[in-house]
DNA sequence: AAGCTAATGCGAACGAGTTGCAACAGTCAA
DNA sequence: TTGACTGTTGCAACTCGTTCGCATTAGCTT
């Protein structure tokens, strides 16, 4: 367990947003200058294919990263200001298991991307 | 409308699988070896921002697209054998526009993809 | 402290997609 | 039919996120 690999498990578990390799790379580097972005690169793919964190691919091209620790749930993604919010729905899962199940199939993992913008009323 | 674009438009209608970019260039090619691949993706995304026709990125990196002239619907995605079905669940449909509607959003599009296997019984 | 392995930084390479540019095709008016 | 204008093309060079090769270094073990 190397000092950089250190520095970059603190940044993920105190990341509560879901930033991509390169802001990951800048809040590590701020800590310890002495870590580089290939770094930053292989411990993200080491831990996601461990399963120790989660990687996201959404519609804008780079990957986005959080801790896997927590419980499952679904992206709802403001297209204007780019936040990302977090959210579950017990029904909208029962109904995909449900559907799945009818076709023969069962579910191994599923993504649920909302694009949204702010309603106006 | 030049024959270049003729030519990747009828690809388009005659495909019922999901083709990449790529794949797309090689059929357009094999019908006339005048197409190139920059025209491929201009036109493609020409077609995308009209609406004309759709785009998917899925998790593989590389975007893969469809005819949109039918109705909306999602994405079953074996993973063994990498097979693409499509489906539509009005139910989920109805709470996902609750779920953004609550948090004070409305949806613009949405992406639902159940990555799955056979289940054994 | 020596030795072995695994991890690092750097820069070069990757793949999907885009773009600048000069050549060309389509379309329309005369 | 010609000419001229506009939009489209092919090519090669580029971008951007990500990976890789390689020589060097850090971390454990004895």
């Amino acid at each position: 367990m190397t000092e950089q690999r250190k520095v970059i498990l603190r940044v993920l578990a105190n990341a509560d947003d879901h930033p991509d390799a390169n802001e990951l790379y800048h809040r590590a580097y701020a800590l310890d200058g002495s870590v580089s972005l290939s770094t930053v690169y292989r411990t993200l793919r080491l831990l996601a294919d461990r399963g120790a964190i989660q990687r996201h691919a959404f519609e804008e091209g780079r990957a986005r990263f959080d801790n896997a620790d927590r419980e499952h749930h679904d992206h709802l993604i403001a297209i204007d200001p780019g936040q990302v919010i977090e959210f579950r729905s017990e029904k909208i899962e029962e109904l995909q298991a449900r559907v799945a199940s009818e076709l023969g199939y069962e579910i191994v993992r599923h993504k649920l991307e909302l694009y949204v913008r702010k309603s106006r009323d």
